[in-house]
Formats: C-alpha cells, structure tokens, sequence
DNA sequence: ATACTTATTGTATTTTGTACAATAAGTGAT
DNA sequence: ATCACTTATTGTACAAAATACAATAAGTAT
C-alpha cells in the first residue's frame, strides 16, 4: 500500500503492455497482474480483476521514467525496450462500477478522471522475474490468444499495442529485445512468425533478413543437437 | 478570458499542430498562436510569445473532442483529419521562466505541472479562416523551414509531427485532406513533393500513384488553361 | 553404414522501383 | 491555318526486391 498520495499526480498514469516472448513453447504473452483486495477484514467483498501494470505518475518523474519505473517495481528488470505508443483519456474510462472499489482503496479521490499514457515493453519471459509488488495480489502472463477481461479499458490498450506491433515489428527491435545473445536463424524466424502469425518461406526469410544491417555472424555453432548444428548470430551494439 | 476554472482539468492539455498547404506557392505552414497579454493596465509588462494552439481539456470531453474544440474555437472549421501523435509530460515543460507570466494569467495554479496531448491537424489555408480566440492574440501561418522560438517545448511538437508526417504521408490521407475535392495529378505531386521536399519523376510518381485504391479519375478535365489540359482526379469516399 | 533431424542454399518468375525524353492538347498571336 | 508556347501525358530498359519452390549438408544415434 502507499504510504502517501503526496509525491504523486492524481490525474495522470502510465501503463505498461509487457510483451514476453515465450521462446521454448513459441507464445507471446501479455504481462497481467491481479488486483490486491483492500484491507483484510473487507477483503471478501472486493473481486480483484486483471490489468495491466500501470501507476499514477509522480510529480517529479518524466512519463518515460514513470514507465520504467512501474516495470521495475514489478517485472524487476532495468534496460527494457519501452516506447509510448499511445494516450487514452475517454472521460469515463475509469468510471465502471466493476472498478469503483479498487479505486476507492488506491486513490486520493477516487471519482477523479485519469488521463493514461499507455507504453509498450519487450521482454523473454525467461529473462524477467515478474513479482507482485504493493499494487497487486500476483502477476501472470496469458496467451495474447486468450486474454481474459480487464480492469478499466486494459483490454483497448493491450489490443492497440498488438496492432502497432504488428505493423511495424523491425521498427521495433522485436529480434534483439526479445532473443537471447545470440541466436540462429531458426530463432529468429520463429519469432517473426509468431508476431505476424503466419509461416514464412525459409529461403526467403533468410535472404530478407541477411540485409539487415544490425545482424552479424558470430564465430559459434551449436553443439549438442542431434542435427545439423545451425550458425549463432547476434545483433550489433545500438549507439546511443 | 475564460471565465471560470471549474469545467478544466488543470494538469492535461491538449496541442495541436495544424498544419496548412498553400497550393499557389506550394508551401507547407504551420498555424501559430501569438499570446494575449493580462489585463490592459500591465501589458507593457508581458512579452507575448508564438505558441500552437492548445488548451487545458475540460472535465467532460474525451481528449480527441479537446483536440477538435480547440481547433474549432481557433481555426473555425470542422470536420478536420485529427490524429493524436504524441504525449509530451517532462516535468518542467511549463516551468520556463520565460512561460511564467503567460500561466500567471491563465491557470488556476500557474506553478502545476501539465502533460500534453499533442494532435496532427491537416488543412488546405485557402479553406480556414483562422480568427483569434480568447487565448490568443492574433494568428498566423509560418513556413515549417522558419519557425521562430515558441512558448514551452511547442518547437519539439511541431518538429516531432513533421518527422510523423514525413515517414507516412500515405497514411496520413495527405491528399485528401490538403486538396480540393476534384484535382490533378501535378497538384498531387506538388504536394508529396512539399511534403518530402525533394523533387519527384513525374512518370514514376504517376506510375505508383495509380495503384492507389482510393483515387479515381473524373469525367471532367481543366478549362480555360493556356495549355493541354489536365485531367481531374478525386479521392474515394472513406466507409465509416 | 544408415536413419533421423534440422540447417542451409539457388533459381526462375513476378513485382516494384528508377532513370530517362518524346508526343499531345489546349491557348493566343500571326 | 499555322506557329509558338505551356503543361499533360505516356513507354521502355534496367535494377532491385519479393515470391514460389526442393535438394543437399552436417551433425547424432543406432
């Protein structure tokens, strides 16, 4: 819980759509944290709901930084790619019944309307480890498939953030944020097909991809398969 | 002067970026705001500043209505292309000295800090008439290659919407917002030259803008003209 | 040596982008 | 009627990129 609603704006949050990358079964799935009920003794009357991580900004933090930090507080990873893609500010978006309670326990005043800047992370699921922080119950992640209803307009954000994903994936950096170090083709290709979702032509993928300016060809092979071993590659440094 | 404060949500904005083509010289211009001073008896004393047009949002309207409210009241024409690109929150984007006097006069509490909403407009000059609203003192169009000092980070705005533009115009319906209703294949290409400012071949620009789906070719060619005339082409009407 | 599995590669075709200049259809002057 | 003038319109050769499609290679396990 917070100690105090000081240091924050009650008028503007960011949220994060958390994008993993579930390499072994090929899945992308989409970060939710369960809601924590209020005190314990009132605990049965409020039914937490899914959502995605999101905060009231503070006074002092940029939109940027607040988003970094709301992912740090409950993925605990630092460094993640993370873009704003989009601000959503219906009137009414967080008057829903089904989130007055929540609401209630969380905000200074709770009837306010909440502008929300809504921002984009990549990461491989086996990467982060995604623990509950002072604003929820539990964290899960779910299929991009089948994503179950979410509290306030989650569920708009988290579909506008698979649309700008999908239309623009090497604008994204999807294959370094979302591989490890270094990887093979075969990786790569997996990836692609599970963003688009459709299959790629082997031949031609790897011809596209070749052109890509940031690939490049390590010294290492894999061992230890029973097959041909593929080549490793890995991305160059990005200059900042 | 507005007013009252009570309507205003005192910490969310909303810029908008209108940008105006002037086909007989083929410039591409940038609607500014020059700032109204306080009240007469200290005038001498405020030194108004260019700025886009924007406005706190009012309790009751989404942000996109914020957007087209704003330009209404300024620019007096509906119905405009308006699209949200960006939201611009550092801390200190309304902190500027230079700023305080102007928030002085026209906020509730002039020292709070406020996240912007930034908006896209396109429009043909020829077709608005813009008239100074309560927040400004006058208006005018500059040239996007002159654009003087702005108030706040207005000149990271604008040049942010200008990246936007420049890498999707297709996308951003340029033609069919910053043409007359029936046109010609040179007035296109004068503007996506404009637009990208490089010039274009004219066979192949005719070449690639006839797969376009959205144009079609008139029963009706230019008279009058004191050469060969031109054949007139019309955008689709957009489905709902 | 063989079976098995995934990695790797080439060729023909189509589509798209690019560079480049001659002809056409009006008007106004003679 | 002819000519000068101005902008509109169009084609061709070439390069580059996207697409469809299947055989061979390099390991491991038996």
């Amino acid at each position: 819980m917070k100690d105090n609603f000081l240091n924050y704006n009650n008028y503007v949050s960011v949220d994060c759509v958390v994008l993993g990358y579930n390499e072994v079964e090929n899945k992308l799935q989409v970060l939710l944290i369960k809601q924590k009920g209020p005190a314990p003794n009132t605990a049965e009357l409020f039914k937490p709901q899914y959502a995605i991580p999101g905060d009231l900004i503070k006074e002092e933090e940029s939109l940027d930084e607040a988003a970094a930090r709301i992912l740090e507080d409950l993925v605990n990873v630092k460094g993640l790619f993370l873009e704003q893609f989009y601000t959503f500010g219906h009137p009414d978006r967080v008057k829903d019944p089904k989130d007055a309670d929540w609401l209630s326990t969380r905000r200074k005043d709770p009837l306010a309307r909440v502008i929300t800047v809504a921002y984009l992370a990549l990461v491989r699921i086996d990467q982060i480890n995604p623990s509950a922080g002072y604003f929820a119950e539990q964290t899960t992640w779910r299929s991009i498939k089948k994503i179950p209803k979410l509290a306030f307009d989650h569920n708009t954000i988290v579909s506008k953030a698979l649309d700008i994903i999908r239309a623009h994936p090497e604008q994204h950096l999807v294959g370094r944020e979302l591989l490890p170090n270094k990887f093979t083709l075969s990786q790569l290709q997996n990836l692609y097909e599970v963003i688009q979702n459709k299959e790629l032509d082997k031949r031609n993928f790897r011809k596209s991809i070749k052109n890509n300016e940031y690939l490049i060809t390590l010294d290492e092979k894999q061992k230890g398969v029973l097959h041909k071993p593929a080549q490793y590659y890995a991305f160059k440094k990005l200059k900042k």
